[in-house]
DNA sequence: ACGGCACGGGG
DNA sequence: GTGTACGTGCCGT
């Protein structure tokens, strides 16, 4: 029988692997061997003690190989130490090195998932098509057009009793599954969902919010019943801890995840790439990195493609040394921004300009390491010293001899990329290789941060330097012959160029992609776009525009709308004159067309003032970063922060809280805002301050037609009296 | 005036 | 398990 593997983990106390299969007739479960090992490389001499030594502590049948212990060497002695009892491992592997004084002898293997491990062993992967009897895969995870189970998915919500913020001790109120509303006693709501579940027998559950609330919760109101509740195909949940980390330059908080058995919990609200990719996006990615999809769901991008460069460089050999202490390790300023200038970005002209184009460069970045063998052993490598590809500015030498560990695991994903990208038109297949193409477009964009990130498995600064060095060369060059072909270059960032002019763009595009060897595409045509100054200075505006493309698409770029700061009433503000102003379909046009955006801007202070405005219209929302008592200075959060304090409520850095702002200038918190829970429904707000951030929306668009704030202002106090 | 604080970008 | 650094602008002190 075949079946795709669904799920794979490993049993603590037998110390076997666990697999669950999804077959045309249902789902199976499969127990298999699997002994992991870790491996020591030192002197011989070292070796043979060692293997003395663990002999000692009942530690036999260590073994003597030859494996490679970094990138682009040859193979080493080292000592694979089976691990027979997995709970074992970790300690084991600190009890080696607690042996060794400094680099006397290194670790490996230590730190690799249990399901990789046992993947890369057997040869099968998540998600893969295998034959159950003998688990033999019978499908490649390089494939392109590969089969996909149906998989029967379950949406499970929950509503909760009493108002302002759900806790554990509210009461449940309902449970609904797939649009079903079951209601009752508790006891009767939660057997009831159990039974539906047994009936259903979903692959998938899908929840908003399951780990952090919705099954914490069922499962603390079934414990009050002494009930326990279980919606996994086998009993029991495999539960992690949560945690604030930094992440993205700020901090985020991961609740624990409550991982099913045999059948896959995806909470959707902490899944990044499910909301980016869907399911098809999911299923792409793990496969690749042949991590389950259960997992993966909960996993960022960058870790997809880190599991990806460990798979190929296990399969082809390599041992991957122990990172340990990585959470005390980030890296600290300095050393990094001395040599690294980053991505090149031409000062744009500030202002509307009309008959543009925009060029972008095919995953830059991404396309730099597989066209110019950026990896973290082809730089300056041993075997090359005479090598005749330097990166430009800093002179690095380039590996010519064997292609990098990076580029060898990014070029099939670029390739994928365009082949998804390319058949996004296919009635059939079109919404699921989209889909795909959007996790993989992800997981390219967080490579290129991990290149430089020193925590990371196969990360070098050098990398990270060559390859914005390559970057800044070919824009440069790139601007250079588009201004031979008689285009004006208005702006360019990292990737992309703005043209205007009217010569033959396709026609540029081919002559630069052939001169780099990568593909330089039209993102479109603009009817207008306009280039916002800098606040403060009035020139530059670096990330900060908006366009209207031919085909009547506005891009957005830096602008309240994008903020995730900005209350609905100003986004609705910015989204209402944009569409008053994109009636214009050229420059002129557009000036013209500004008084009528600006009555737009009197509509909402007209209707801010009126005092109609609903709270949800006005709800700041605003990331955590750190503890009340560590915030130094009395802002509109900390107000709110407090107020749920006052109440007993804690919020974790990374958490959002929302807020609407009733009293701008008071400085006692319950004045000043009120947090989302604590709305009544008739609470007054700010009209004033609100008024002033629609000003400030409004001259934000239109700062270069000479509205800026203070004359957005003036203008609204003159129309009053 | 200056520092604290939060957000975006990538497609 | 967890990309960084920087540009940007608002707001508090």
């Amino acid at each position: 029988m075949r079946g795709w593997v669904l799920d794979c983990y490993p049993d603590m106390d037998a110390d076997r692997m666990v697999l669950w299969f999804k077959t045309p007739r249902g789902p199976v479960r499969v127990v298999d061997d699997m002994t992991p090992h870790i491996y020591v490389h030192a002197t011989k001499e070292r070796l043979q003690k060692l293997t003395n030594d663990l002999a000692m502590i009942g530690v036999k049948d260590a073994e003597p190989q030859k494996r490679k212990v970094s990138l682009g060497e040859k193979e080493k002695d080292v000592l694979a130490v089976p691990v027979r009892e997995y709970a074992s491992l970790q300690s084991l592997a600190m009890t080696i090195d607690s042996w060794g004084r400094y680099r006397e002898h290194a670790l490996f293997n230590v730190d690799l998932r249990m399901d990789q491990r046992y993947f890369l062993g057997k040869g099968l992967f998540a998600m893969g098509l295998t034959e159950i009897d003998g688990l033999k895969s019978m499908d490649a995870w390089r494939r392109i057009d590969y089969p996909v189970p149906e998989l029967k998915g379950l949406d499970l919500g929950v509503a909760v009793n009493g108002s302002g913020i759900p806790t554990m001790d509210d009461g449940l109120a309902s449970i609904s599954a797939n649009g079903v509303v079951l209601d009752g006693s508790e006891e009767r709501m939660l057997e009831d969902l159990m039974s539906l579940v047994r009936d259903e027998d979903p692959d998938i559950i899908y929840t908003d919010r399951g780990d952090s609330f919705v099954l914490p919760y069922l499962q603390h109101r079934a414990s009050l019943h002494d009930m326990s509740l279980e919606l996994g195909r086998e009993q029991g949940e495999r539960t992690s801890r949560g945690k604030s980390y930094f992440t993205y330059g700020r901090i985020v908080y991961k609740p624990p995840a409550h991982k099913l058995r045999g059948r896959v919990h995806i909470d959707r609200q902490a899944s990044f790439t499910y909301a980016e990719a869907g399911l098809p996006g999911l299923i792409e990615m793990s496969r690749l990195s042949h991590i389950p999809l259960q997992d993966i769901s909960r996993l960022s991008p960058g870790s997809a493609i880190s599991a990806m460069q460990v798979n190929e460089a296990v399969r082809s050999g390599h041992l991957v040394r122990w990172k340990k202490n990585l959470p005390e390790d980030f890296k600290t300023a300095g050393a990094l921004i001395a040599c690294d200038r980053g991505g090149f970005i031409y000062e744009p002209k500030v202002g509307i300009h009309d008959d543009v184009w925009e060029v972008d460069f095919f995953s830059l970045y991404p396309s730099i390491m597989v066209r110019y063998n950026i990896s973290p052993e082809t730089l300056n490598c041993r075997c090359c010293p005479t090598s005749s590809r330097i990166v430009p500015e800093l002179g690095y030498r380039v590996c010519e001899k064997s292609t990098g560990l990076v580029p060898h695991v990014l070029e099939p994903i670029l390739n994928r990329r365009r082949v998804y990208k390319s058949m996004k038109n296919d009635p059939r297949k079109g919404a699921n290789y989209q889909q795909r193409a959007k996790a993989l477009k992800w997981v390219l964009v967080t490579c290129f941060g991990y290149t430089g990130y020193r925590n990371a498995r196969f990360g070098r600064i050098e990398c990270h330097e060559s390859i914005t060095a390559y970057g800044r060369d070919i824009l440069i060059r790139s601007a250079a012959i588009a201004e031979s072909r008689d285009f004006e270059v208005l702006h360019g960032i990292v990737d992309s160029l703005w043209l205007h002019g009217s010569g033959n763009v396709r026609r540029l595009c081919d002559e630069i992609s052939a001169e780099f060897g990568i593909q330089l595409n039209i993102e479109g045509r603009y009817r207008w776009i306009v280039f916002l100054p800098n606040v403060s200075t009035g020139v530059g505006a670096l990330n900060r525009y908006y366009g209207l493309f031919e085909d009547g698409e506005l891009k957005l770029r830096g602008i309240a709308v994008r903020r995730k700061d900005t209350p609905m009433i100003v986004e609705e503000l910015q989204q209402d004159m944009l569409r008053c102003l994109s009636k214009a379909h050229d420059a002129e046009r557009f000036v013209e067309t500004i008084p009528e955006a600006l009555q737009v801007v009197d509509r909402y202070a007209a209707e801010l003032r009126n005092g109609t405005v609903a709270a949800d219209r006005l709800m700041v929302r605003r990331r955590i970063t750190r503890r009340l008592e560590e915030y130094a200075q009395f802002n509109d959060s900390v107000a709110a922060l407090r107020q749920l304090h006052d109440k007993g409520f804690e919020l974790q850095p990374g958490q959002s809280i929302e807020y609407v702002i009733l009293d701008s200038g008071s400085e006692r918190s319950w004045e000043r805002v009120r947090a989302a829970p604590f709305l009544s429904g008739d609470d007054r707000y700010d009209g004033e301050k609100y008024v002033e951030m629609v000003h400030r929306g409004a001259s934000e668009l239109l700062s270069p037609f000479g509205w800026s704030f203070e004359r957005m202002r003036q203008r609204d106090g003159s129309q009053r009296r």
